[in-house]
RNA sequence: UGGGUUAUGGUGUAAAGGUAGCACAACAGAUUUUGAUUCUGUUUGUCUAGGUUCGAAUCCUAGUAACCCAACCA
């Protein structure tokens, strides 16, 4: 490794602040507000905020940024935590920004009492229109110029609950006529007489985002505070705050959030999939949230990878989903047992194999040695996959066909003789001969076979049910194609196998365990499965250049 | 005649005035008891127009395009 790999532009800003002597170690955050589940954008920025002080000194916090009482709730705080766990991150302090409440409302009373905030008795229609339009400047309200008297019992009677929800709200007091539309007197506390999953029912008035992550920041002494573009322009209100308050000035910096093709990432998208069932829930295999690509067999150094890959920048960007497969073939291969199993089965009968006798035939468990090896049981009668026989072969087909040889995997070399048809002309049986010296690793027949396939004895075999996943959407992106996104869904994104033939082994597969079935991708067990009904997810396919040989013809 | 942000192959990302590189994808070939893996090779790019310079993705000028901002959401 000679070659160094280049900061982005965050570790860039970072090492020039060490340099410089401004930090000693760094302190940053992640701030998710807990209304929802975590997704592959925040893999992103858990990745970044996480990453950045394991390379660089300091720590990271984990703070839930919960400001709105109405959509939040505990089952989501456990939900992100473990998704965060399970990524392989540790978070140094366990946060919320309602821990900070009392800190949040004294501020508040300082602005106040700097004559930088005032109590609006103005409606929400009313607020919206003074407030103007990006090309033409807000008015002032009329409440605007209250006494700090005045402003000061108001905003004391809204925490002490005497005015209903929506009736006022405080207001810092910037300009109306800011170009900036966030300076336009923003609104820094709203009444909500809504119970609080930390504070119960101790508040009713509640700090907006603006008020709340910046102080957040500023108390915890966060050196770099990074979230998304869209945050851009609220910058200069995070500073406004900041030096008005006279705290400890945190900084805050923007990337791009990362898009990723063929899926949705936002979380008022994914609630709507959700919502309305078009998948069967936050962890459904086919979501783009971290619990349903746990769930798929996805495994977090694969995401890792991935997020480390695509790298981080500030321009717009649309990632494509191949790379994320690749990390996760990458790694799947190296670490994946590998397993037999067919999934559209045929009978394949070897015709002079003696009726009754069982062998135990040794198969490696992957590339590496370490891996170990397992023992499988071959019989006369065996299944193998319906798409490995061709009564016509194609050009380059060098599967089983009328009169071709294959090697069944780990076992022996196998001649086709025939086949069985029933009425409707569908195939119902294959007959082939095996060579008696040719079982694999003393082979010594010289025979050469360009095929090798798969086979699960059949009366050995276990049931099991295999769901095939595939894209959710039919486009690269939903987001930005005319009408609805959901009008874009892939219909065929689920396919139920019911009853695919097993090796053995693979009925008492853990929770967590993955396998590559050979030829057919990677898979593991979901979480409905049981050894007495088991379940397979296909994670991913396997790359397969037959199917593209078949594309180009 | 609002403000802000961003423009490098199909995609993502490097190059801080000096050979436009890396990865994915695509394509071609070799190896292979997984048509997998592995290995080798190939194609494709600096938003536009001017300018400065021996030399520009990089500096200057003028355009163009995309995205964000008018929630008592974060």
């Amino acid at each position: 490794m000679s070659e160094e790999k280049s900061l982005n532009f965050l570790e860039e800003i970072i090492e020039a602040d060490l340099a410089a002597g401004k930090y000693k170690s760094i302190v940053t955050r992640f701030p998710p507000e807990p209304n929802g589940y975590l997704h592959m954008g925040h893999a992103t920025s858990i990745c970044l905020n996480f990453g950045l002080t394991k390379k660089y000194p300091g720590y990271t916090n984990l703070r839930f940024d919960d400001t709105n009482p109405v959509t939040e709730e505990t089952e989501y705080v456990d939900s992100i935590k473990e998704d965060i766990k399970w990524l392989g991150f540790d978070w140094k302090n366990e946060l919320y920004a309602s821990d900070y409440f009392e800190e949040l409302y004294q501020y508040a009373i300082t602005l106040i009492n700097k004559g930088l905030a005032y109590v609006d008795d103005s409606t929400a229609e009313e607020i919206a229109t003074l407030k103007g339009t990006p090309t033409e400047p807000g008015k002032d309200s009329s409440y605007r110029n209250r006494s700090i008297a005045e402003n000061l019992d108001l905003f004391t009677r809204m925490k002490n609950g005497e005015f209903a929800d929506g009736s006022r709200t405080l207001r810092a007091k910037i300009d109306m006529a800011h170009t900036n539309m966030l300076m336009r007197d923003p609104l820094i506390y709203r009444i909500k007489h809504a119970h609080h999953h930390r504070t119960g029912d101790t508040w009713c008035i509640y700090p907006m985002y603006d008020f709340a992550h910046g102080q957040s920041d500023s108390l915890e002494q966060i050196t770099h505070s990074i979230c998304t573009l869209e945050f851009v322009p609220h910058r200069e209100l995070y500073d406004w705050l900041i030096e008005k308050l006279e705290i400890f000035p945190s900084h805050q910096y923007e990337f791009a959030r990362r898009n990723l093709s063929y899926t949705v990432m936002s979380k008022r998208k994914l609630l709507q999939l959700v919502n309305e069932k078009h998948v069967q829930g936050w962890d459904d295999p086919r979501m783009p949230t971290i619990s349903g690509m746990r769930r798929r067999g996805f495994t977090a150094e694969s995401i890792r990878n991935f997020c480390d890959k695509i790298g981080i920048a500030k321009r717009e960007n649309l990632t494509d989903f191949s790379l994320l497969e690749f990390c996760l073939r990458e790694d799947l291969n190296h670490t994946a047992h590998r397993a037999m199993a067919v999934l559209d089965p045929i009978k394949l009968v070897i015709t002079n194999y003696e009726a009754g006798t069982t062998e135990e035939l040794t198969s490696e468990n992957g590339p590496l040695e370490t891996m170990g090896t397992r023992l499988l049981p071959f019989s006369k009668e065996l299944w193998i996959e319906r798409e490995d026989f061709m009564e016509v072969p194609a050009k380059k087909w060098f599967r089983l066909a009328p009169g071709a040889m294959v090697r069944l995997k780990s076992a022996y070399i196998i001649k086709c003789e025939g086949f069985t048809k029933d009425e409707n002309g569908q195939i119902t049986e294959i007959q082939a001969s095996y060579i008696p010296g040719t079982k694999s690793g003393g082979d010594e027949s010289g025979i050469q076979v360009k095929g090798t396939i798969h086979w699960v004895s059949a009366a050995h075999a276990v049931r099991a049910e295999i769901r095939l996943y595939d894209r959710l959407f039919k486009v690269e992106d939903p987001s930005s194609e005319e009408g609805d996104f959901k009008d874009y869904i892939n219909p065929d994104s689920l396919q139920v196998i019911k009853e695919a033939y097993l090796e053995p082994a693979l009925q008492h597969a853990p929770m967590g365990s993955r396998y590559q079935f050979i030829r057919k991708g990677y898979f593991c067990p979901d979480k409905d499965s049981s050894p007495e009904k088991p379940v397979f997810n296909r994670t991913v396919t396997l790359k397969d250049a037959w199917i593209k040989e078949v594309k180009k013809n």
